[in-house]
RNA sequence: GGGCGGAUAGCUCAGUUGGGAGAGCGUCGGCCUUACAAGCCGAGGGUCACAGGUUCGAGCCCUGUUCCGCCUACCA
């Protein structure tokens, strides 16, 4: 036990940063891969390496920490395994920008060196937020860090790619994508943001070929495609145009007559004009139509977004425009051919129209659809779904959603999931295990403008070997693209647990990678918010389920958004955001903790006020406060430890608290358990401070004045204080574990003590009814009298105590002194059948009648204030009345509800009749003192 | 278009075998009461979005409506 005393007012700076390195010195975190003891293992969701916290990660570490701490502190083994993923688009345009400050591109280093100096910039920047969660307090087994394009996770990226290939799962295909001409690579679908806006439909008039006064109208919002045109479809049973299907149109702008065809899929009779132009190069829906009808396909872009002339003159644009159009956009180039078309006649009508467009989710520029070669992962392969999997052992309850109101949106997805591009045209991340032969592929082995290479559709690829399988030879050059981050991020719950164990470099690696697979795999439980279920949760479960054949995680707990105090998500753009950082710098860590799990009820979103984690912050100052006081009170002597579960006692008090306390613990491990956060937050805070600081340390401040009394009042204090460091440790690892220390003899760390355990035998009844039936409601009572006759309390008043019987008497008697000093009472008398004197306010508890004498003056008071209460009376009798009135209820009720509200009713009888009685007594008592004078 | 969620005190939100409408913050009144004014004691404040239905009884179950948010797909 220190002797130093506390200061004042809790100062979180004084303690965080303390605790924090102290307990990595100490390697309290460390979870062994050989234990007896039962394991509890969670994955962090891998934050960015460009990123910085946000309150999102601070939401999502928070209670990732409180599910570790917790389950530490109850006897598991437990990992908390931290890490990054390397981010391989948004890195990547960091470190462009960097190099673009002095006038360099990527190309000017050279693949190598521009990875080379990644690796630095990573060294050097990367990763302050793994920094910053250690702030937070994040209990993670820190000596596990893992980063996404470590040597062993590569090794199960190469493995899992090498795998799906020869399973068929992964192939090579020229298929549209999502081309982002700003990171000039492709993305997967869902990287791709939708954003509504207002644009313009514009219809344009196709000639008939063999009778160009006929023709077929067409209606567009991106007209500039119109040159990449193969066909125009209608509805084959459109009685207005299924007699041309068969026949053709002129295509405007250029040389080329296109059919037109029958579609039922694509097209709507009753949308827009009735007929579709089909671009299969430049729209997703075209493509596939394209491919039902075996139409072919131009693209007039490459890879920089741009119109280029070779694709012009493929399509057979009209020359003149040839030269115009040349590296253009695709929005530049609208302007210009929709004024050739007007110029044209083509162009009948143009109308606003709402759409929606899609962006980058890095950058926000305008994705293009694609035509080039990318790699597939099959994720819904007809005999071998990695999606169908995936969604059975959600059905299945091998994984649990909380809250499971998740399960349709993830059916729903899962269920029309398409073919994932996991290619990317960039240098940073794993680049695909695939070779080609320079010399059989020679002419598929392309180099582009900018001096990258490129691998054109037919080449052949190498995969899992080293040799070329037509010519022996073994002069490859690899593929140059590298593999989406989502793709070695969906194998972070094995990966990082050193699957697959027989690569690993030697003996002893394979041997811990075992142990830790069999120890910790499947995790625990997953903690992430909802806006990566697709992205990553979807992508783990099929990855974890077709290699480990078993789920990667049993719980999937899904967080809300942490929004501002209008409930505007937090953006840069928007200036909103608020750095967690900050609020620690004001309120203290454990505060902004405390907060995030107290509102974090399932299924809503966070809205963060300040004012809140501010309430937070003083319930800190009030626990810090509350250990003053227990310190100020250490009798002289240094009684021995304190009995810990509070058995033996004599003092009521004493025997109440822990009874109380005990309940706590049950209904902090039943929110727990079910991951109510905001429930257990809340049991312990309202313990704390309205059972413990308001009702037992008022109450001990009488015991601790007693010889008699004094040790074991105090040794209750201390051992109930104890415990609710513990309960709270999770929550607020910092303060509690500093007051730990002014606590124990022996302290070592709260983070590895046990968690207070409930017992239901230990509940005691007699005790919780003396304090709360004798105790507080007789308090309460004179209290409610001062309070709203405005009775200061320095005023002391007297007070007489009617009993039903002699036991009653006895009962009040022994609990004399708390009364005079919680109710600031003067004397008190108690006794069966006590007179009331004539000038006196009234109260009733369950146990007793009060009388508190007062003079004159208060007396008009004390009539208002009885009539208010019997309003109240009256109104509650009514309901209850009515009720017992309808013969209905009567029958159809249970009959423990009748009872209830019969006995109900008599109490409210009771009581107006004692207001009428009284009011009328005072009244006349005054009129009698008027009359008098 | 499909899906999900929300609407309860001035604000932020709890509230499941259907029977008591609650908490924190703010507001008002009284307090330097020997841990804490980041505190203590007390008070006021609600048509549980709207309209129906089931039921003896609905914040809760059912149907519809309105408004808000999000996800997803997009109509050329």
């Amino acid at each position: 036990m220190k002797e130093a005393n506390l200061e004042k007012v809790y100062d979180p700076k004084a303690v965080e940063e303390k605790w924090m390195t102290r307990w990595e010195e100490e390697k309290l975190f460390h979870a062994g891969s050989q234990s007896d003891q039962p394991p509890f293992s969670i994955v962090i969701p891998p934050p960015n390496v460009t990123g910085s916290l946000h309150l999102g990660h601070a939401l999502n570490s928070t209670l990732q920490d409180i599910l570790a701490r917790w389950q530490r502190m109850s006897g598991k083994n437990v990992l908390w395994l931290p890490g990054m993923d390397h981010a391989g688009i948004a890195t990547q345009n960091v470190v462009e920008r960097q190099l673009a400050k002095d006038g360099q591109g990527r190309h000017d280093l050279g693949r190598a060196a521009f990875i080379e100096r990644i690796w630095e910039w990573k060294a050097q920047s990367g990763g302050s937020i793994l920094k910053q969660l250690k702030r937070l307090g994040a209990s993670c087994d820190w000596s596990r860090e893992r980063f996404t394009m470590d040597e062993g996770l590569s090794r199960a990226v190469q493995t899992v790619f090498v795998r799906l290939h020869q399973e068929g799962l992964i192939h090579r295909d020229k298929r549209l994508i999502n081309l982002c001409p700003h990171c000039r690579t492709a993305l997967s679908d869902i990287e791709v943001e939708h954003e509504d806006l207002q644009g313009q439909l514009y219809t344009l008039r196709y000639p008939l070929a063999e009778d160009p006064k006929k023709g077929l109208t067409v209606a567009t919002t991106r007209p500039e495609t119109m040159l990449a045109d193969t066909a125009v479809a209608v509805h084959p049973e459109d009685p207005r145009f299924n007699q041309w299907i068969g026949k053709k149109v002129t295509l405007p702008l250029t040389n080329r007559e296109i059919p037109i065809i029958g579609d039922p899929i694509l097209v709507d009779q009753a949308f827009g004009t009735g007929a579709v132009k089909i671009t299969p190069g430049h729209d997703f829906n075209d493509e596939k139509s394209g491919k039902r009808h075996q139409l072919g396909k131009y693209s007039l872009i490459g890879w920089d977004g741009k119109i280029h002339r070779a694709a012009l003159l493929e399509a057979e644009v009209e020359s003149d425009l040839v030269q115009e159009l040349d590296q253009q956009t695709m929005l530049a180039a609208r302007k210009i051919i929709l004024e050739k078309l007007d110029k044209a006649g083509v162009l009948v009508q143009t109308e606003e129209h709402l759409m929606s467009l899609g962006k980058c989710y890095r950058c926000k520029t305008v994705v293009e659809p694609f035509d080039s070669p990318q790699w597939f992962v099959k994720v819904n392969e007809p005999g071998c779904s990695l999606a169908q999997e995936a969604v059975d052992a959600v059905r299945q309850k091998k994984i649990r959603l909380i809250p499971e109101s998740w399960a349709p949106n993830y059916f729903g997805w899962m269920e029309n999931i398409e073919d994932w591009c996991i290619s990317r045209q960039i240098w940073w991340g794993h680049q695909i295990p695939v070779w080609y032969c320079k010399s059989c592929d020679h002419g598929h082995i392309l180099k582009t403008g900018s001096g990258d290479t490129m691998i054109a559709e037919h080449a052949t690829p190498i995969v899992g070997e080293r040799t070329c399988q037509s010519c022996g030879g073994e002069d490859l050059i690899q593929d140059p693209d590298v593999l989406d981050t989502w793709f070695s991020s969906a194998l972070w719950p094995f990966s990082t647990l050193g699957w697959p164990a027989d690569v690993q470099l030697d003996e002893a690696g394979q041997k811990e990678a075992q142990a830790l697979l069999k120890q910790f795999y499947p995790t625990s439980v997953l903690v992430s918010a909802f806006d990566i279920l697709f992205f990553w949760i979807a992508r783990m479960i099929m990855m974890g389920l077709h290699f480990m054949k078993e789920v990667p995680f049993r719980d999937v707990y899904i967080h809300a958004l942490v929004r501002d105090a209008e409930g505007q998500k937090m953006s840069k753009s928007k200036g909103n955001v608020i750095n967690p950082l900050d609020l620690m710098d004001r309120y203290g860590t454990d505060a902004l903790r405390f907060t995030l799990a107290s509102m974090a009820s399932p299924g809503r979103d966070i809205k963060l006020s300040e004012d809140r984690i501010e309430g937070y912050r003083n319930f800190c100052n009030k626990l810090w406060n509350a250990a003053r006081f227990i310190q100020m009170n250490r009798p002289e002597k240094i009684n021995p430890s304190p009995p810990s579960e509070g058995d033996g006692l004599q003092g009521v008090c004493n025997r109440w608290i822990q009874s109380r306390l005990n309940e706590t613990v049950q209904s902090v491990d039943v929110s727990l358990q079910n991951y109510r956060f905001d429930e257990a937050a809340q049991a312990i805070y309202q313990f704390t401070w309205h059972t413990y600081c308001d009702w037992y340390l008022e109450l001990a401040k009488v015991d601790l004045q007693n010889e008699a009394t004094r040790e074991e009042s105090y040794s209750t204090m201390t051992a109930v204080f104890e415990r609710i460091l513990r309960l709270l440790h999770p929550m607020m690892p910092f303060m509690t574990e500093e007051l730990w220390t002014h606590f124990q003899k022996d302290p070592g760390f709260i983070a590895v003590a046990p968690y207070p355990k409930y017992h239901a035998e230990r509940r005691d009844i007699s005790a919780e009814d003396v304090v709360q039936e004798v105790v507080i409601a007789t308090i309460l009572a004179v209290r409610h009298v001062r309070g709203e006759m405005n009775i200061p309390p320095s005023e002391q008043l007297q007070v007489f105590i009617n009993v039903e019987d002699k036991k009653v008497q006895a009962a009040f008697e022994a609990q004399k002194t708390y009364l005079q000093r919680l109710a600031r009472l003067s004397e008190v008398s108690i006794g069966v059948g006590i007179e009331k004197p004539p000038m006196s306010a009234t109260a009733k508890t369950g146990r007793c009648e009060l009388y508190l004498p007062l003079d004159e003056v208060r007396i008009r008071d004390e009539i208002e204030r009885l009539k208010k209460r019997q309003d109240k009376v009256i109104k509650s009798l009514e309901i209850l009345e009515k009720k017992l009135a309808n013969p209905k209820f009567t029958a159809n009720a249970p009959v423990e509800v009748v009872e209830k509200t019969k006995t109900e009713q008599e109490q409210f009888r009771e009581e107006q009749t004692r207001f009428i009685t009284e009011i009328e007594h005072l009244q006349h008592l005054l009129s009698g003192e008027s009359g008098r004078t």
